[in-house]
DNA sequence: ACATCATTGTTGTCGCTGCCTACATTGGCA
DNA sequence: TGCCAATGTAGGCAGCGACAACAATGATGT
């Protein structure tokens, strides 16, 4: 521990790790930005210097959480192997496991939003997300490993399932075990929708 | 409008209309029971007899959510044709229906839960969702449309694709543009996915 | 070196909220 | 008809988000 100095160094970075931690633990129905402040040992109104309301730190959460996954995902399938089936398992594995170790923090970047600005750069980032697919499949096509068409055609019905299955798996509708049993026979049908 | 009375009659039904109207016109962090209890003029404690706290009030609101839903989908399929590519494809289109003309709502049902027994109840219920979709597909396997083989192969995947398109929708990811150019291709994919 | 001043923090306050407890009215039922 | 469970009221408390006025700090230009 530091002794208490007026400035905190890098306030914005302990509320969002603050945040995150108490949206872990007790949901965000419960964070308050007034015991925020309290963890970091700072005033009251000092987290409004970094976020205007709490809407603003909960978008810069969910923003973070997109950063996050977008290079979860991306590591995963440039683990995997080099065919198609391999790397969409791999996809597949890599989105529903983010989803289930960070269930909160997907509820908030896939809310529905209600401030136009923060809607279209959370759109923005969710849709970078999906064009991860959309390049899986593009390169399938090229490899010919499924049939060659229009991407649009495919890749969102897959962006769709990949995220249906997740969001279903972490809102408590599936258990843990029918996640298991389940991810296999979701990717065959993954597949088998894509032509593969 | 009638005289005020010490009884009003049926503030339970009255506070979940007024909480739903809320819900879709500024969101669900906007809700407050007092301002609920004050349109319905009732005291600010009022509210309590009937929801013991404002979580019970928003489960409420989301099962009858699920309820709604279940019927819409239910009455949809069957005034659709007899095909199972007819039927699939009225399930959808009333699945997305039911979302965009309701997202607050879809948003609600679909959150993560914090309480155990609100949760099980909820997932219940979007369970019995997911199982019109079952339904859907053990009559095309009887029917010959499909091929035969266990359903949870792919029930849960179509369920996932249903319900992740959906929420694309909903949440902003997609335009209303990109919804109504998907639906096709993604009916098609879930038909492909499935054997048809 | 040093004055300047945007940045980042503090204190104080306001209206509102959820929730609790104690009390009041009502209407249905024995 | 009188009693009691259900339903509503009144008051109060602590916590919250937001705002305004003020204070400390440290980077910058000269």
């Amino acid at each position: 521990m530091q002794a208490r100095r007026y400035h905190h160094g890098d306030l914005r970075a302990a509320l969002l790790a603050s945040a995150e931690r108490v949206l872990r633990e007790r949901g965000s129905g419960e964070l308050s930005l007034r015991e925020l402040a309290r963890e970091a040992g700072v005033s009251h109104a000092a987290p409004s210097r970094h976020f205007k309301d709490k809407q603003a730190l909960l978008d810069a959460l969910a923003r973070e959480g997109f950063d996050r996954m977008d290079a979860a995902l991306r590591a995963a399938v440039a683990a995997a192997g080099e065919s198609f089936a391999d790397r969409l398992d791999a996809l597949a594995r890599a989105y529903v496991g983010f989803a289930t170790g960070n269930a909160v923090l997907l509820d908030l970047m896939y809310t529905v939003k209600h401030d136009a600005a923060a809607s279209a750069e959370l759109a923005a980032a969710s849709r970078r997300l999906g064009e991860l697919a959309f390049s899986l499949l593009t390169d399938a096509q090229a490899r010919g490993e499924i049939p060659a068409g229009p991407v649009e055609a495919i890749g969102l019905p897959v962006f769709s399932t990949l995220h249906g299955f997740a969001d279903l798996a972490v809102n408590g509708t599936l258990t843990p075990a029918d996640v298991t049993a389940g991810l296999g026979p979701v990717v065959a049908y993954m597949l088998r929708g894509c032509g593969g």
